[in-house]
DNA sequence: ACAAAGGTACGATATAAATCGTAGGTTCAA
DNA sequence: TTGAACCTACGATTTATATCGTACCTTTGT
């Protein structure tokens, strides 16, 4: 129940967790360590303070401790991404998409997903 | 040449400069307090930082200091766009689309606005 | 002429987030 | 059996940001 967002270090312990599901402190710090220097003990800190807050669940088992999200990723990252149109797009998303084409930058695979994931939308919505 | 993001409240103040040019720190502060409480010296403060780093343009007239925006809507937009995809959705454009379009509340005339801007976009890559 | 109302400048402080050091426990191999 | 290499817990600190108080201007109405 807990409608706080994740900041910036808990998203990025997130995103390993939810790419990998049960981890330890240390597979997660090294995943993170991958792209940005942190010591092992500030991923810890990081983790237990989000135990605190209910964001991640806890299993020991055989003295090793593991950890996977509380949160959905899917609900998490529409939380994180209407705040996000609010104060970046002044609410409108379809100026984010038009920002998102806009210059030549996203690959072009990107642009096929998209465009099939708004026909499949469309397919599921005749009704509109 | 200033490539570190606004902040929140420095985004904040931008997205009332961008929607009304050149402003007053009186005006950018009510406009904003439409929203959410702030004392008219913090808006003030900010403003001054961000002038600091370029942010921000001012002009005095009659005695009356004026700001506009130094940064462009459109550019700094986009820099927030990459960096909430990277962060967020892990790169991928089209999971944020998904998203997007994921549960219902997403409004029909956003979502209409959304396709128009793909077939404009389809129309003029033919080539693609 | 001066008080009230409004402005700017800027140091100080508050708050939130992130980082790390250190204490102390366990495991395991020489 | 002891010390190296791991681990966890947690307080203290650092850093970035946001907020505000206060000093000191200028303008304007009476």
């Amino acid at each position: 129940m807990s409608y706080t967002l994740p900041t910036d270090s808990e998203l990025e312990i997130l995103q390993v967790l939810w790419a990998n599901g049960l981890c330890t402190v240390r597979f997660v710090n090294d995943k993170i360590n991958e792209h940005r220097e942190v010591g092992y003990t500030s991923t810890l800190k990081t983790m237990q303070l989000m135990m605190d807050k209910n964001m991640l669940d806890r299993v020991i088992e055989e003295r090793t401790h593991y950890y996977k999200a509380a949160l959905a990723e899917e609900t998490t990252q529409k939380s994180l991404l209407d705040e996000f149109v609010a104060s970046t797009f002044r609410g409108s998303a379809s100026s984010l998409v038009l920002r998102m084409l806009g210059d030549g930058d996203t690959n072009l695979d990107e642009i096929q997903k998209i465009k099939a994931i708004i026909s499949e939308f469309e397919n599921q919505n005749q009704n509109l």
